[in-house]
RNA sequence: GGCGGCGUAGCUCAGGUGGCUAGAGCGACGGUCUCAUAAUCCGUAGGUCGUUGGUUCGAGUCCAACCGCCGCCA
């Protein structure tokens, strides 16, 4: 069968889209567009997941209507993979009636099997991860996260993934290249090996989910949701199945390596469960790290796509992200080395070999691709022959196994590189001022080589940098490069005699100030360093410092705001734990609370009810600024204040602890 | 703590089963051409191959310990 189905995961809605949504997105996009051109059928989906408690609270927190809140993020996703240039045949979203109506039906297939039981669970839960958590107690924080965890005790749908086990095992052991890269096919085999338990795939405590089919006070568990997209886009469980029909089971799921124990134990064991088909293998790839550090939204370092988009265009990021990293390994992203390999690689160099080959066979040759005596194709000429035929042939090779930066070298090298040595050694300027026929014969050649090697090389990189090869593909008078069969793809298609079109810089160069355009525009709407809201006065660098990501520019603290030890010693912090909480009436923002600090229970009035649900901080340990003045607000009066980072989309993100800490130490 | 991985030129990395003078790309420095996007091309840069011991005629390449970094352990 002649078919190629791809997907990235389906993002999760409650984050902006950043660099490294855009980095699976991209090497997907990549693939996809490679099988097309080798004439596959291909299906590329990709989509965002919707529902879940995390979402439901962002919303109630945002003050909107979960639905209002994914609706937008999701938008947001489209928009980006539109500019991006991200070819995807379909883009769903969990809160489709098609996907839900699915996972519905893969649910009832699973219960009919016997796969699925109801239990009680008892114990801590992690919203953010949306994760029961073992083997701590109450008030502990989530081992994944550190966000403090809440204590549940629910009724729940349980999945029997401990019957699975051996089947994994022999599906791993069977298929060596189902998980993928070797590293994390080892730890899947060794958590699989340590024992399966069953799964909870049920809440009933939030209702923001797809209900359980025959007991609607139950929402189906988001990973059961969220994986059953890459069939339920297909038609799986709806009157129209041809596309599942068709495509499934998927080549290659694209994911990074956070989800991983998600994608090859989990998925497989409910498509065994349902009696599905499996994936034939899943790819997971590294993080893409910002100088250094893991980008994150709590380290506020995430970088957008849509800046690099606006100052350097689509191709610079598609091209930078699969050149400079491996992958499968993490990789590093600065604006420094994108603008340097921008410069160097398409700049420098595709974009320039495509201007000096395009306008000298305009200027010699009036335009038009010419003709030559095999006579004049020497040794040098077959040198280069023979590299274009290898470097094809390799990239189909180094393309299967996600090899980009290795395939993008290696068209640099052989190719790029290659022919601009060849031109400078063959000097067709001097040639043509040859007056004699043989003269003009071997600059016929020397032209028509740099152009076909020129051909090759924008042929094979055309999925990666998709729009710049389009436009050098019409200067060279080849018109619509989609039509291209890169199956088909060798030595010697470009027809003498091809009119070249206007020749036009794809890769402007960029100068340093693109750089600080950049940086700029990433600080203006990312901004960067969250505050912490002691107070103005008491913004120490060593308070700073832990939430301070590096490199953001203009917040750098300047000597003469420094306070000494003595200064930060006059603000007593200690740790509190909350034990009432409630809204303050007339006031939207406002939370009252009564914070035990250990030697007695104090008043706390707080802005932070844009942000948490008062009974969400009940018990929790919180960090209150101890000696501060009391205030009165809305007529209450305040003795003290809740230490918060203060991001400036307007919500709170309170100070909390890994570890436990008795009520009433002091921080210094 | 258990299991696994990594540490090679300023940077990013190659270096199956041990053996020519340890490589590539980028950057840096010097030079050149002029078709081209102040691009290209040529040359140079002399890196304890994490540390310390082993095995061997011979070790980035095998073994051990140690240091540092990272991943997985619901």
């Amino acid at each position: 069968m002649n078919k190629f189905y791809i997907t990235t995961p389906i993002y999760y809605v409650n984050a902006r889209p950043h660099l490294g949504h855009a980095y699976t997105t991209i090497a997907c996009d990549a693939v996809a567009r490679r099988q097309r051109m080798l004439g596959v059928d291909t299906f590329f989906l990709t989509g965002t997941d919707e529902h879940g408690q995390k979402i439901e609270r962002a919303a109630a927190a945002a003050g909107k209507s979960p639905q209002e809140l994914t609706g937008e993020v999701s938008a947001e996703f489209r928009t980006l993979w539109d500019r991006m240039e991200i070819s995807y045949d379909d883009y769903i979203r969990t809160t489709e009636p098609r996907h839900q109506q699915g996972v519905q039906a893969l649910w009832r297939t699973i219960r009919a099997n016997g796969y699925i039981y109801k239990g009680t669970y008892t114990g801590q839960y992690c919203v953010f991860d949306e994760l029961y958590v073992d083997a701590v107690g109450p008030g502990a924080p989530c081992p994944v996260c550190g966000r403090p965890t809440e204590t549940v005790q629910e009724e729940n749908y349980f999945f029997r993934l401990s019957d699975f086990a051996d089947r994994l095992l022999k599906l791993y052991t069977d298929q060596p290249d189902f998980i993928r890269p070797e590293a994390r096919r080892n730890e899947v085999i060794a958590f699989v090996r340590s024992g399966l338990r069953d799964l909870s795939i049920s809440r009933s405590t939030f209702s923001w989910g797809i209900p359980v089919p025959d007991d609607p006070k139950h929402v189906i568990y988001v990973w059961l949701d969220a994986l059953a997209n890459y069939i339920t886009a297909l038609g799986y469980g709806s009157g129209d199945t041809a596309l599942y029909d068709k495509f499934w089971p998927a080549d290659v799921h694209v994911i990074g390596k956070e989800i991983v124990r998600f994608h090859c134990v989990y998925w497989p064991a409910f498509l065994m469960a349902a009696g599905l088909p499996l994936p034939n293998q899943i790819i997971a790839h590294g993080w893409l790290l910002f100088e250094e550090n893991k980008m994150s939204k709590s380290r506020g370092n995430v970088v957008r796509a849509e800046t690099i988009l606006s100052v350097l265009g689509s191709d610079a990021l598609r091209y930078f992200l699969l050149r400079e990293t491996v992958f499968g390994q993490d990789g590093s992203f600065s604006f420094d080395a994108l603008v340097q390999r921008y410069n160097s690689d398409l700049a420098n160099g595709l974009g320039n070999l495509a201007s000096r080959t395009l306008t000298m066979i305009t200027r010699y040759f009036d335009g038009s691709v010419p003709d030559f005596p095999a006579a004049a194709f020497t040794t040098a000429e077959n040198e280069i022959r023979e590299a274009a035929e290898t470097t094809i042939s390799e990239c189909n090779q180094l393309f299967s196994e996600f090899k980009f930066s290795v395939a993008l070298e290696l068209v640099w090298i052989k190719l790029v590189a290659a022919v601009d040595r060849y031109i400078v050694k063959n000097e067709p300027w001097a040639l043509a001022e040859k007056p004699a026929e043989d003269g003009k014969s071997r600059l016929a050649a020397v032209l028509y080589t740099s152009a076909e090697t020129l051909r090759i090389a924008t042929a094979l990189t055309h999925p990666i940098i998709p729009d710049a090869t389009s436009r050098i593909w019409e200067q060279l008078g080849l018109g619509e490069i989609t039509k291209l069969r890169l199956s088909e793809l060798k030595w010697g298609q470009l027809a003498p005699g091809t009119r070249v079109g206007k020749v036009e810089a794809v890769f402007p160069r960029a100068d340093k100030s693109a750089i600080e355009r950049m940086q700029k525009m990433e600080i203006v709407q990312n901004p960067a360093t969250p505050e912490v809201e002691i107070k103005p006065a008491t913004t120490d660098a060593t308070v700073n410092s832990a939430v301070r990501p590096p490199e953001s520019g203009s917040a750098t603290p300047k000597d003469d705001h420094k306070i000494s030890i003595d200064d930060f010693a006059k603000i007593d912090l200690r740790v509190g734990q909350v034990k009432v909480a409630e809204k303050v009436k007339g006031a939207d923002k406002l939370l009252r609370l009564e914070v035990d600090l250990g030697t007695e229970v104090r008043q706390v009035v707080s802005g932070i009810a844009g942000s948490y649900a008062p009974e969400s901080l009940i018990g929790r340990k919180v960090v209150i600024v101890a000696n501060l003045a009391p205030r009165k607000l809305r007529g209450l009066e305040s003795n003290g204040m809740i230490v918060a980072a203060a991001p400036e989309n307007g919500s709170s993100v309170l100070v909390s602890f890994l570890e436990d800490v008795p009520v009433g130490t002091r921080l210094k």
